[in-house]
DNA sequence: ACGCCGCGTTACAACGATGTAATAGTCATC
DNA sequence: GATGACTATTACATCGTTGTAACGCGGCGT
């Protein structure tokens, strides 16, 4: 059986309240006594039972993190961040995957784990403004990546500029039929999409470089496999292109796949962009021109507008914008 | 404020007992009482403490994962189903990362999180057999990966066959020269590095392949940029070698983009094979041979070993191996 | 009609930590 | 040497839930 502050107390020869001061250290306590209570932790090993303390102070020291893919290498580099200043800020971290079921992001919204949780970091996909109708019922939450609500706190990067820019790298080396991948359709309608979208757009208006519908690849799903089938179906049409701009690394990924496949030059014959800037980028082959943004300060970010909100649930929303880079390498350019 | 067992209990005119006895459903309700307790939980949107239940349970309702390197694909393809198995299976989940600090294995295994969590999964990396003394002092805790220990339960994939296997499988196709990338060295020491090592040897041994230790690379920590650097230092130093095997995924990406630099052909110049099976190795420039096996099962077996041991801490360990298979793609067999 | 049985429900206490208010102890001051 | 002003420590109550044991009530048998 585990020590409790009582035996602590007793090997010590103080009262409980006594044991509690000196661990949390508010209140002073006497050199001498401090010393004594010290030991007796020591000696049994005493650990706080942590249960208890958040029934005591309605604070349970835990922060949720929901992503809609955990599999994802940018989910992966994200949660490193999080969890290492969540830790240097003395928050546990409790994970969840809210993956394609929106009534999971509405759940965790709702106060099922109110309890358990401080507050909420959540990358939504599914989420659109119906599902937030009042903050009042809310948990403190942050979402985080592109959201059209005006009601939460939110850190983001600028997709439709980080969009625009990135059109713009493409424009300035020369390409005129630039495909995107991952645009929004019909059946696949997030603000992130629809957010680089618009900045493609703008960029070749911007331009004036005439706008292509069938450039405008849908990617049901941002994974590699099938930006993959997508790019393959717009070769097989015939669908001339000079550079692809996917909206992330990983479909990035699967087009350069498709075109080491066909054995299509990259950049020479085509140039291809990609989105987030994770790890494994630099070393695709060739390594990729993508949109990069310092994870660290995202996240670090985010912990500050939660911890704020957690304190003060009564702060008007705020929105952040992390500043990004195109980070050029030989996809676009060659060396 | 929220509502609690007391409030619901007024509303619905019975006891907190009664309330309790109606959402736990061990003890049996009337119908009608039910009912009524039911339409109150509704009403007053009642969501249990869970800090209060984990302090009268003693349980908490969560496990712990810890991994090394949150920002690997490999880690976040385990999470994903350990996350997914988890909640299936009622738990929720922390998060913790190891990272390089041994410490923190370490303070994961002594008490310090007991009181938060009812077990822990740990990826070990730095922990040797001499941080785990005796099992009565640990939490409830399954290790997963490589690790040379027997007092506590362990989930793996049998790397030495693993590595024996994927070896067997270069030397079948007729590659005497085949170097690994990861091996275990002075500075460098894992149980997995040992145990790859060890399986590649003794497919050597088996076909009777002279062995020469020059080809064993050894790589600090297994990134891909080291991977690069350590396959480059060896071309450069004009090191024969007619493949590669690369002892996870992710170095195998860092040595494709190195000779993709350097316009050798994989696999008819340099045959490369890695091992995880990540999902992006699929999408490699070229798809990438690799040691499969499968991770949902992984997660089951993991979180069905843990599960026992939480029921019952004296069971004797138990060691599990995931089955593995060699999925062979154009990195080692042109198409 | 009386007592017994069994089932549903209740009162109470306890899990462990900590804020509050009261207490014991220390020291300076007149 | 007694009074007052602090300061360190304590007793008590409380957070919300649930196990234990006791209770009340209806139905059955005789």
């Amino acid at each position: 059986m585990r020590a409790t502050v009582r035996d602590v107390a007793t090997l010590a020869g103080v009262s409980p309240k006594t044991v509690s001061n000196v661990i949390n250290g508010v209140v002073f306590v006497r050199p001498e006594t401090r010393e004594r209570v010290e030991l007796a932790v020591a000696e049994l090993q005493y650990v706080p039972n942590l249960s208890a303390r958040g029934l005591r102070n309605g604070r349970t020291g835990a922060i949720a993190l929901a992503f809609p893919d955990l599999s994802m290498e940018y989910s992966a580099e994200m949660l490193d961040q999080f969890v290492e200043v969540a830790h240097e800020q003395g928050w546990s971290v409790q994970l969840e995957q809210t993956g394609k079921r929106p009534e999971r992001e509405r759940e965790l919204l709702s106060r099922g784990r109110e309890h358990l949780i401080d507050g909420l970091v959540l990358n939504p996909v599914n989420l659109e403004s119906s599902a937030i109708v009042g903050t009042d019922d809310l948990p403190p939450v942050v979402l985080i990546g592109e959201v059209e609500q005006d009601l939460v706190d939110r850190v983001a990067v600028d997709s439709v500029a980080a969009a625009r820019d990135m059109t713009a790298h493409l424009l300035s080396l020369g390409h005129r039929r630039i495909a995107v991948v991952g645009a929004d359709g019909p059946d696949f309608d997030t603000a992130s999409a629809r957010a680089r979208t618009r900045g493609y757009r703008e960029a070749l208006a911007e331009a004036g470089v005439p706008h292509d519908p069938a450039l405008e690849l849908v990617a049901d799903d941002w994974v590699p496999g099938v930006a993959e089938a997508a790019i393959v179906r717009a070769l097989d049409a015939g669908l001339e292109m000079d550079a692809v701009f996917c909206f992330t690394d990983s479909m990035a990924n699967g087009v350069l796949s498709a075109l080491f496949e066909r054995r299509i030059r990259v950049p020479e014959q085509i140039a291809v962009a990609g989105f987030d800037d994770v790890h494994s980028g630099r070393f695709a082959s060739p390594p990729l021109t993508t949109v990069s943004f310092d994870k660290r300060a995202f996240a670090e970010t985010t912990l500050s507008l939660l911890s704020d909100r957690i304190a003060d649930r009564a702060l008007a929303p705020r929105r952040i914008y992390i500043p990004h880079q195109i980070v050029i390498r030989a996809s676009t350019v060659s060396a």
